[in-house]
DNA sequence: GAGTTTGAAACT
DNA sequence: CAGTTTCAAACTC
């Protein structure tokens, strides 16, 4: 896609350079006109570089590398491991894809690029030539379905082959994971292709190191670097790196920087370009993009080595202890995985805690601790992030719908990444799509559903996981060793019948795989809070002898109290009355029906107006959105213990907010603005609202939209959040 | 762990 | 759209 634009605006370039006139003013300048600037790297146009752009960020572009470097990271891990499935889901929120590919790609794609063998494994014989092929084409749906992508220039790739260098180094070949780095590498460039080359010489030439230790990291760091590309990007874009890693190192480093000092000290000697290494780490934690490492390398090999520590350490006690995450920068990793993947997903499913999502959540949920299996796994939620997404996908879900996933956003993902973990990079809807790829790949934003979606599995005997019946399958990401489900078809070998299955299911409801809760605010309880803020069950339950006080009732699953929407009998919601804390609501819930728009908008202006007087709603909306998206990732941040608490919204594993058929018109026209920031992976990423949809109703503002998005959704502080919202 | 309850999803 | 069936999670024992 990239490509194309690349070739026209240098071909015209060069024409120029040739006219008489270009010629004349040449001799009018001082200045000697150098031609062929965009020489040489062929591979760029793998690489997805577009046309540089004025106001593209080069964070994104690498955030798109970095993400094809994880997909195949993955891949190689998972074969490695031989927990294809696992493997396959951590990967990838943002998608299917990358599940695919995971079961294929143990060649080495490289080899046919360069015809030099960077994959040291070469176990598998198998098509991978072909499978390089397809996965080319596929990344680059991906990227193009990502708003994350459209907001980035893709050339960043190309222009640094510092990044892919720096990742190589981390890898270890023994496991197979660094096959995967390789191969990403060998997408971005013949150069780099070469470096890398060089570097696992040096690297096989030398250095003990503690293998092990490495490649949990490694793990973890190319998880890491599957962050979304939209976090990465406002990171960048807001200089926050240093924050972070600040952040990162005041929460958890002082506890294991004893432990993780040693590693990364490994790591850089065994790096023959100690540079790019950290440039390499710091633009697969933070997403930061490469251009930014390549000119500020200090800086962000500060940062990044405080990044290091702290994900390290954190793996280090998982391997090791079992169950103990410092959840602070990890979970910070974990969400951007999911985000990257949304866009993916990826995914998936969700991240805020998507560091103990992985770690903690496998541990806490599964009950269960491998160390590197587990750390692998992030494709879910729980795993990793589970569900979270993606989505969004992550989430090969995420990947169809193929929102979010993003990317496996998720889908993750599903989710395409951006999905999120899927990578499945057609979604049938552009908002599913996104929120899948992302999601899968993101989805798993995990601020809220992070726990919970870490926590998912099903139990499936006749569904074949392949009907919203599954959870895993409705929440876009596939189904995984914690599962016990029978007869699975929720898994990337079976990613067409997946995709299949969850096109037809949005057929008949677009909105089947969207969260099921809307927020409207920040509100949203932390864990333990019993008084969710402003939102709604998009479609109302219909419970009728539990009282919507038991996790049979969706509104209290999901923390949320009743709505006008909702049918229920005796309703007793916890959250909070339909009616609004009146036994009598039900009575006037009849009455509303007609104007069930009306008085939702009317309810939920309330509550908003209530918390932000603001006049200008739907901005105010917005702002509580970002808000959020920021704050709870920040405060699972802060909260080290992390759980599966029943109150913990199930559903918001995509977006927070997708504007569905039933949904009211406060979640659409006029509020648009709230859409579309909650639209986002499951892993919180932020995913662009599916436009096609969103703006298919009339009453939407895009512009506000906009604005929205360019919030960033890392978590920071909130005052410099609202500064820059304002 | 088996059985029951429950309500969403799917089907008609 | 309503009624019924299917399904799997939630719950109970």
């Amino acid at each position: 896609m990239d490509t194309p634009d690349r070739t026209r605006i240098v071909t015209p370039l060069s024409k120029y350079e040739d006219s008489p006139v270009f010629n004349y003013i040449n001799s009018l300048s001082p200045i000697k006109p150098v031609k062929s600037l965009h020489i040489a790297q062929t591979f760029n146009t793998l690489s997805f570089s577009s046309p540089p752009s004025v106001f593209t960020s080069p964070h994104v572009s690498s955030q798109r590398d970095s993400r094809v470097i994880r997909r195949h990271f993955f891949s190689g891990s998972l074969k490695l491991e031989t927990s294809s499935d696992n493997g396959l889901r951590v990967s990838t929120s943002e998608g299917v894809l990358d599940a695919v590919q995971v079961s294929d790609c143990s060649g080495n794609p490289l080899e046919s690029f360069d015809g030099e063998c960077l994959i040291r494994e070469d176990d598998d014989p198998t098509n991978e030539n072909l499978e390089l092929a397809i996965e080319l084409p596929r990344t680059l749906k991906y990227e193009c379905g990502s708003p994350d992508s459209k907001v980035g220039s893709s050339q960043d790739s190309k222009t640094d082959p510092t990044v892919v260098v720096s990742d190589t180094p981390v890898t270890c070949d023994q496991f197979g994971q660094e096959v995967s780095i390789e191969r990403h590498l060998s997408f971005q460039s013949g150069v780099d292709l070469h470096q890398i080359c060089q570097i696992e010489q040096t690297k096989e030439d030398g250095t003990g190191c503690d293998w092990e230790a490495l490649i949990s990291e490694t793990s973890d760091l190319l998880i890491f670097n599957s962050s979304n590309n939209a976090e990465a990007s406002t990171i960048e874009d807001q200089n926050k790196l240093d924050r972070e890693s600040s952040a990162c190192n005041s929460l958890s480093v002082p506890q294991e920087n004893t432990d993780h000092m040693p590693i990364t000290q490994l790591h850089v000697p065994v790096d023959p370009c100690g540079q790019h290494q950290v440039d390499d780490y710091a633009a697969q934690s933070t997403g930061v993009e490469e251009t930014e490492t390549d000119h500020t390398p200090h800086i962000l090999l500060s940062a990044f080595q405080n990044k290091e520590h702290v994900n390290f350490p954190s793996e280090v006690m998982d391997d090791k202890v079992g169950s103990r995450v410092p959840f602070d920068c990890k979970q910070r990793g974990i969400r951007r995985r999911c985000l990257v993947f949304e866009t993916v997903g990826g995914r998936k499913k969700k991240l805020g805690d998507d560091s103990n999502s992985s770690s903690s959540a496998s541990s806490q949920c599964d009950g269960k601790v491998s160390s590197n299996d587990k750390q692998l796994d992030p494709i879910r939620p729980c795993t990793s992030s589970s569900p979270c997404m993606i989505p969004g996908i992550g989430l090969h879900l995420n990947a169809l719908a193929a929102t979010t996933k993003d990317p496996r956003v998720v889908k993750h993902d599903t989710l395409a990444s951006g999905k999120e973990l899927i990578s499945m990079p057609t979604s049938l809807s552009s908002l599913n799509s996104l929120s899948f790829e992302q999601k899968a790949l993101s989805r798993r934003r995990l601020e809220h559903d992070g726990e919970t979606e870490a926590c998912k599995r099903c139990n499936c005997k006749k569904s074949k996981c392949l009907k919203l019946y599954c959870e895993c399958f409705a929440a876009g990401v596939y189904c995984v060793e914690p599962c016990s489900c029978q007869d699975c078809f929720n898994k990337p070998v079976h990613e067409d019948t997946v995709l299949a299955t969850r096109k037809q299911i949005e057929s008949r409801n677009p909105l089947a795989f969207a969260p099921k809760v809307i927020r409207s605010s920040d509100t949203v309880p932390e864990i333990g809070e019993e008084t969710p803020g402003p939102a709604m069950h998009k479609r109302g339950c219909n419970c009728k002898k539990s009282n919507c006080l038991k996790k049979y009732c969706e509104c209290y699953q999901g923390g949320v109290g009743c709505s006008i929407n909702c049918r229920c009998e005796g309703c007793k919601n916890a959250y909070g009355r339909k009616d609004g804390s009146t036994p009598e609501g039900e009575e006037t819930k009849a009455s509303e029906k007609n104007g069930l728009l009306s008085s939702l908008q009317t309810k939920d202006l309330r509550k908003d107006q209530d918390q932000c007087p603001d006049p200008d709603l739907s901005l105010t909306f917005s702002f509580q959105i970002c808000r959020t998206s920021v704050q709870h990732p920040f405060s699972s941040f802060i909260k080290p213990v992390r759980s599966c608490p029943p109150s913990q919204p199930k559903f918001e594993k995509h977006f927070q907010i997708s504007p569905d058929d039933e949904t009211p018109e406060i979640l659409r026209g006029n509020f648009s603005p709230i859409s579309g920031i909650k639209t986002a992976s499951p892993n919180r990423k932020r995913v662009s609202p599916p436009h096609s949809e969103f703006t298919s109703s009339p009453g939407r503002r895009n512009t506000r939209k906009l604005v929205l998005q360019s919030i960033p959704s890392f978590p920071s502080l909130n005052q410099h959040e609202t500064g820059d919202f304002h």
